[in-house]
DNA sequence: GCAAATTAATGATTTATTCAAG
DNA sequence: CTTGAATAAATCATTAATTTGC
């Protein structure tokens, strides 16, 4: 259960696991590269953690869950199939529309439903209530966000890396120790509400992550 | 063909191409972080680059590779079933493996095939001569390696990023700012041989960039 | 109970596919 | 039609669950 100190690839722990699986359901499935840089941040909180494990955990979750439902659908269909023996071309087809149509479920999936931690969208890691004002939901959740020290000298390092985001590049030194955690001075930053009140503005004066906007 | 100041996507200058296009014919396919730091910060001597128009170039050109002498075999294999109709199955499968064995070719081409201008293998980047002692040619090629002068405040900016890379994580702020090209101070560092002499040694002592060894 | 042996999960890489600018 | 950009799928590799024989 625990980790050996010094594996060769991360092992999250329960509450980063917990936070990760939260945001998915939240709606976070490809964070670019700020956002994961906060998340990562966030969750260093509990326990070593760097970028890529975020952005991989992203990936591997996504990728798994929506091939978990193509196992069950095609399951459901092997078993039509055994009912129905043989179909008119055209009703085939449309099965098969309605079951890419499914997949693309996992996109990101409708905010009706019960999320009620995590309102932020993809594009922007910004706060945004559920669009039709939903979710009074208050969570006193801040961000930690690192703000390098001026960092001279040596590219190299320790150069841990690998590149993958959404949206746009960034790469980035990774001079994260690798080490503990919380081991650098952090900028605590809001970047969720308090409250759901006074939102509608923010999201005009708080500039301060780059939102290239429409992720699509 | 003049790419019109501020496109959307980056659109290589001759230079820059014949560049790329050497460093694939000497064996490059994959550089990780650091190596794309390096040829990133070399070419964009030739004009505006960034460092995923490197990674993604090699990509591109490495898949593109692969799939035209893919299609090349397969229309072959065609050509040859309507000669013979059917086989016995045995050889059958041999023509398979022949024809996997080929598309392995493009992970890293023979080395002594006429790659006469780079000589370094992808996972050090340091210069490394033709191995049988080949390649008198003399390059004068200098890396210009970006040192990231004290960067505080604002982690955002413009954080256009994306991550990706072999061998190693390095999330890295582009702070490169898109601008015109060669705008601030660079230090010079020599990366590749002026002349074949005295690299034996040299092997042991520029241990400066991470070498994280075999890769595969 | 408790390791060795198997299997299942899942973190990390690589390859293929798709989208879209020009 | 070519190719830069982006995403998804397939694959590899290591860790955790679990089974099994003692």
């Amino acid at each position: 259960m625990m980790c050996p100190a010094s594996s060769s690839r991360w092992c999250p722990t329960p509450e980063q696991l917990m936070i990760l699986e939260e945001m998915y359901r939240g709606g976070i499935r490809t964070p670019n590269a700020s956002q994961i840089q906060q998340i990562t941040a966030h969750l260093s909180y509990y326990g070593k953690i760097e970028g890529k494990n975020v952005f991989y955990w992203f990936q591997n979750h996504k990728a798994r869950d929506r091939q978990k439902l193509r196992r069950k659908l095609s399951k459901e269909m092997q078993q039509q199939q055994q009912q129905q023996h043989q179909l008119p071309q055209i009703q085939q087809q449309n099965q098969q529309n309605h079951h890419h149509h499914l997949l693309h479920y996992l996109d990101s999936p409708p905010p009706s439903a019960l999320q009620p931690l995590y309102h932020y969208n993809s594009a922007t890691f910004l706060p945004q209530m559920g669009i039709e004002g939903a979710s009074p939901q208050r969570m006193n959740y801040m961000w930690k966000v690192d703000i390098p020290e001026s960092n001279d000298g040596m590219v190299e390092e320790k150069s841990k890396m690998r590149m993958y985001s959404r949206d746009n590049w960034m790469m980035m030194v990774d001079m994260c120790p690798t080490s503990p955690c919380c081991s650098r001075p952090l900028k605590t930053l809001q970047l969720f509400p308090i409250t759901a009140t006074n939102l509608k503005e923010e999201s005009t004066t708080s500039t301060q992550f780059s939102c290239p906007t429409t992720t699509t």
